[in-house]
DNA sequence: TAGATTGTTAATCGATTAACAATC
DNA sequence: TAGATTGTTAATCGATTAACAATC
């Protein structure tokens, strides 16, 4: 009776943002309809796959034509949520916080910038992007004063948890970190956390594992060819 | 004979920063040793998790002991390739590319900014933390003459492609793109997109998620408790 | 209609968890 | 020694892929 509320896995809501940004692309490229198969070739996934992602949702498609292009996109929109309108703050404001703070991309997903905030009285006034950087004492007032929904947290990470600590008394519905450290949060708040070090790492694992594989080949290349020509000959 | 070199999955590999970032904290906090428990209750996974992954690199712990937090620490350096020294350059001198040459954090780590590039004239000749902005007509001569290992590309994603062609043609071994779009690379040179958007809109998808499953909630309540009280209560 | 392609079930694959002998 | 905790095998779980009937 009850309507089941499956559960979407982590993977495929991880996927919708990359179906989303390929769809967007085709309609500015006037495509009307594309297959999952053609899709699948885009997006270096299986088509199966992306039937089987978009099915968790409902049937988006039509047998023998594929998917209408401009539908779908509008249906994985709404699925991510981005028929609302999210109002944000950037809370410190430095070079990261700026960067944010000047990407436009942003907004036009549905996204407001409405304060940035700062301890540093230097900088505390200054306008970026058409916002002043405010007192990060007024903080918790502006959240609530400003209807804000998300808050990004910018500030270096001796700092951050202090922040979602204050945070966690607003009703602030989501928090996007970029501090290096796995915030603890309240558990009606999304968390969504972009380690961009860990990032740099897993690029670092990636090019070592290449160096150790390419040295490898080297002295395999050397012991079979000067000395024991015939060991590299399958007989 | 041969020893086999068994493929890590992508899995592991994504949790070995997170790795090395606790073990980092312990040591800090002169923690010596942990055990597989104790550090799966502070990293929220599971201790059966966290052995099988370190088993995949070898057995750095001692039955009835657990690991040496400085001896792992050391040990995930080096599988993450932290051992070497890399060198890297910006592309793209907007806010993010001088929030990353700002950041001091992969300076500790290993990872040396060489050069910064741009396109604008107004830009060429600033310095961002003691280094240069240089013209993007020299960055294939740096990246060569300076032993460029990796590129960052902060490009605007009309101009990313093109930048990638580029490096494509240098001997460089991995790109880190900030650019929301999937670069196509050789297939010898190892790359680590962050799409910064996508991250948001997987934030968007949980605030979305939650708010649904808030209205749900109250509409169950408001047919329950007043007309029907007796349909709440399981008999 | 015939061809194309979905939606969906079943099979496979891989990752996580559980269990426990080995051993410090 | 006894207790603790690893390393590792087996069991389970979940995600991906394959297959194909439904149907446009």
């Amino acid at each position: 009776m009850e309507k089941e509320v499956k559960k979407i896995s982590i993977a495929v809501i991880k996927r919708l943002p990359k179906y989303h940004r390929y769809l967007g692309e085709l309609i500015q490229k006037d495509v009307e309809k594309i297959s999952s198969r053609k899709l699948s070739e885009m997006m270096g996934l299986t088509a199966s796959q992306i039937r089987q992602d978009l099915n968790n949702f409902g049937g988006f498609g039509q047998q023998g034509y594929g998917y209408n292009v401009k539908d779908l996109y509008r249906e994985i929109s709404k699925i991510l949520g981005l028929h609302n309108k999210y109002n944000f703050v950037i809370i410190g404001a430095g070079n990261l916080g700026q960067a944010i703070a000047n990407y436009h991309g942003f907004s036009e997903k549905g996204f407001h910038l409405k304060g940035i905030f700062d301890i540093n009285p230097k900088i505390i006034g200054m306008k970026i992007h058409e916002v002043q950087v405010m007192d990060i004492d007024k903080l918790e007032e502006f959240i609530y004063t400003e209807n804000i929904d998300i808050a990004v947290i910018c500030v270096p990470k001796e700092n951050a948890q202090e922040v979602a600590d204050r945070l966690n008394k607003t009703n602030i519905k989501g928090i996007w970190n970029f501090a290096p450290v796995d915030l603890r949060v309240r558990k009606d708040t999304v968390l969504e956390q972009v380690h961009l070090s860990d990032s740099l790492l897993t690029l670092s694992y990636k090019i070592n594992e290449k160096l150790l594989q390419e040295r490898q080949e080297k002295i395999r290349q050397r012991r079979d060819i000067p000395g024991h020509p015939l060991k590299s000959i399958k007989t």
